[in-house]
DNA sequence: ATCGGAGGCGTTTTT
DNA sequence: CGCCTCCGAT
């Protein structure tokens, strides 16, 4: 009995699967079963410790990644025994649903998206009369998330006198508006949760009797707020199992802390530590380079990833002339392997920034390849998806002040924004929007025609509610969409719009409000209800619909591409200013960041890794230069084919000094520009041997005042310090630079008078 | 109140 | 280049 959940496993992984002590944590490398040892771990604990399914709480990065696990569950359990696997957030609205009245919270609480935050935070921008180009909004959000991220009310950060007070008060008011319209947004889910489990003893302990295992899945993902989560539901009898790589850690950006797990066992006394370092997924070359790759960071758990699988196919390194060329390299190069009989759900194409796909995906289009790309504008973020889902959320919720905005006058119905405005002067009296129009009414607030609109409004809503109790979720939907003439209109607009792309777009928002339709049906036939279904789509992102059967290529961020494996692999703009992003500084915690997303990626390969940087590339309209990334450097030369002759330029390796980095100084960016406009086919470069610092051949020549800068380069200022340039424009005396600087915001200067700096 | 045009801005990654 | 906001005209 017990070999047969064993008998699969190496050495480490049967004992993490073994180990009986309360903490554990498991550093697992890339490719090294953990997913296997986790799902293991579980069912052994159910089918031979005898612990209750209900006892147990597994929390995953992604809800895919819940699915997957919960999946190989019910092939090692059955169906009837499986344990809590969610995300933290989803784990969090399941809580928060039980027990959120404790705080004064209604259990009908709606979850807000980033967009939905966005909006209600311009609106407290103009409330406050504060314009937008002094604040803005996404820098605040940034901020709010930030806090939330660390587990900060407004109060800890008034307390902790170290951010802005005007930025504290804006997240006081936001808080104050969030709550009044009965609404989380992200960062709330685990912040309120963490209050709930602070405040309320008796709730904490309730729930840290409950569970006796709590595993936590990608751990070096991990914020703040969530540790303390962690910390808060582990009881003295708790048992504690944690998986990660630091290694692999690509979201501190959003909060997360490594030192969560490179701390772990300073907070763990007697912790466990288990290794797994034999990877089953890569290549030996392939493993080799991406080792090569994140080696170069210091701040590392030591580790020795090793692997029994062969070396396999060298690395191809495609140089390509711009942007252009580079898809269609990619596009006919998986024409060429499908044509020797590779499968294109084998194939993935990764990418820094979402902007890139663009490109990838005409050319895919342009030699009929089907594709799936991840991460655009989401499905349920789109106009006509979210203006439906406004419409159930305002019924379940009559307090969401942004779902009401929303659909108030959508499709038009003459209520403008003053009414709005009006109405929301009593929302807080009347404790909701919805209850705000009724009491405008009443107190006849509004003018004639306003409230006859207003009237007609809140019946039609009324009129709904009724139809919610009888009606199944996607007939009420389309009742809904039919009434209020919102799919009429469109059904017109394919006729009557006056261009061919208008009729398009209303014929393709039209098909997504049958796929949304469709959706619900499916969720219904679950026997979901119409709460959970709000809760599932607001937490819910495309890639958790990655239906991965499905004979297609697949497109996405390396940031998606986490967790994820593919037998083929392209990333694609490895170059200096992408990937690494320009964004993240130079030679600091950021930079370290990029080298993990980019061991990541490669990570993700297991027999054949493309690795591709244009040398051009359009952006923002104009063109970018862009030398190799640094990254390619670090890969030993024997381990890549595709260039061609020896360089004239350097590329740097990390190990230098980030101030002598030669890509980030004006002197080598002229070669770069200098090669491309001289001569097309002198554009190639050797990679750098590991530990031979690159040849340094520009720093005798004289720098030109204006070739070296382009787009996304780092200057200095004498007044206004270090920036980012933006935009160039103009020749000669009259080129004209656009630099964000970040002291004094965006500055447009004459090029010949700015007195730039590298730097 | 609604529509259209002009101008400004920023673009890393996402639960 | 494309999105979003603001403003003026209807």
């Amino acid at each position: 009995m017990t070999d047969e959940l064993l008998e699969a496993l190496n050495e480490p992984q049967q004992q993490a699967v073994l180990y009986d002590g309360t903490a554990l944590l498991m550093l697992a490398g890339a490719g090294s079963g953990k997913t296997r040892a986790l799902t293991h771990r579980v069912a052994h604990l159910i089918r031979q410790r005898g612990v209750p399914a209900w006892r147990i709480m597994a929390v995953t990065f992604t809800n895919k990644a819940a699915a997957e696990m919960r999946e190989r569950l019910v092939a090692l359990l059955g169906q009837d025994k499986l344990p809590w696997v969610a995300t933290f957030h989803a784990s969090c609205v399941r809580i928060l649903r039980q027990e959120i009245e404790h705080l004064g919270y209604n259990r009908d609480f709606t979850i807000y998206d980033d967009q939905d935050q966005l909006r209600l935070l311009r609106e407290l921008l103009k409330q406050r009369k504060i314009p937008e180009k002094e604040l803005k909004p996404r820098a605040l959000a940034a901020f709010i998330d930030h806090a939330k991220n660390r587990g900060l009310t407004p109060q800890a950060c008034a307390q902790q006198q170290i951010d802005d007070p005007d930025l504290i008060e804006l997240y006081r008011l936001y808080q104050l508006r969030m709550k009044q319209g009965n609404a989380l947004d992200f960062g709330d889910l685990l912040l309120v949760t963490v209050q709930l489990f602070e405040e309320i003893a008796d709730v904490r302990r309730r729930w840290q009797d409950r569970f006796a295992h709590l595993l936590i899945d990608e751990f070096q993902d991990t914020n703040r707020v969530q540790y303390r989560l962690m910390q808060l539901l582990t009881g003295p009898q708790t048992h504690l199992c944690v998986v990660g790589d630091d290694d692999q850690s690509i979201y501190r950006w959003r909060g997360a802390e490594v030192s969560n797990i490179l701390g772990f066992d300073r907070d763990y006394a007697g912790a466990r530590i288990i290794r797994l370092e034999q990877n089953y997924r890569s290549t030996r070359t392939i493993l080799d380079a991406a080792t090569a790759v994140v080696e170069k960071n210091s701040d590392r758990r030591a580790k020795n990833l090793w692997t029994d699988n062969p070396s396999g196919d060298v690395i191809h390194l495609e140089t390509s002339a711009d942007d252009l060329d580079e898809a269609r390299f990619i596009a006919t190069e998986i024409s060429r392997l499908q044509r020797q009989g590779e499968a294109l759900r084998d194939i993935a194409v990764f990418y820094r920034t979402n902007a890139q796909s663009r490109v990838l995906e005409e050319a895919l289009r342009g030699q009929r390849i089907p594709y799936a790309m991840f991460g655009g504008v989401k499905f349920y973020a789109r106009q006509e998806i979210k203006d439906a889902l406004c419409y159930l959320r305002t019924l379940v919720n009559p307090a969401d002040g942004m779902a009401a905005r929303r659909i108030i006058n959508t499709p038009a119905r003459g209520i403008g924004a003053a009414t709005i405005e009006r109405i929301a002067e009593l929302e807080t009296e009347a404790g909701g929007f919805m209850a705000a129009c009724h009491l405008a009414l009443e107190r006849n607030r509004l003018g004639a025609a306003a409230s006859r609109r207003v009237r007609g409004f809140v019946e039609l809503m009324e009129d709904f509610t009724r139809r919610l109790a009888r009606l199944p979720l996607p007939q009420l939907m389309a009742e809904i969409l039919q009434d209020t003439s919102y799919t009429p209109a469109l059904q017109e607009e394919t006729q009557q719009a006056l261009t061919a792309d208008g009729r398009q777009e209303a014929k393709g928002r039209l098909d997504n409000l049958e796929q949304l339709l469709a959706g619900m049906e499916e969720h219904i036939s679950n026997d979901g209800s119409l709460q959970e279904y709000l809760e599932q789509v607001a937490l819910m992102t495309d890639l958790d619909q990655h239906d991965s059967s499905i004979e297609r290529v697949t497109l996405m961020t390396l940031h998606s591409a986490k967790g994820l494996e593919y037998p083929l692999v392209f990333i694609t703009g490895m170059e200096e200013g992408l990937f690494p992003h320009s964004r993240s500084g130079n030679g600091n915690a950021d930079l370290d960041e990029e080298r993990r997303l980019c061991y990541v990626g490669m990570t993700r390969a297991m027999r054949k890794l493309y690795l591709s940087h244009a040398r051009r590339r359009r952006m923002y309209g104009t063109w970018q230069f862009n030398p190799p990334s640094r990254f390619l450097a670090d890969i030993p030369v024997a381990l890549l084919t595709g260039y061609r002759a020896p360089s004239t330029f350097p590329v740097s390796t990390s190990a230098a000094p980030a101030s002598q980095h030669p890509t980030h100084n004006l002197a080598g960016l002229v070669d770069l520009v200098a090669a491309e406009e001289m001569d097309q086919s002198a554009e190639v470069y050797i990679p750098q041997q590991k530990g031979r610092p690159a040849p340094s051949t520009s720093s005798a020549d004289p720098p030109a005042d204006t070739g070296g800068l382009r787009l996304g380069a780092r200057v200095r200022h004498l007044k206004f310090g270090s920036g980012v340039v933006r935009r160039l424009e103009g020749s000669g005396d009259k080129q004209k630079v656009t630099i964000y600087f970040n002291s004094v915001g965006t500055k447009k200067l004459l090029l010949k008078f700015a007195g730039l700096m590298p730097g």
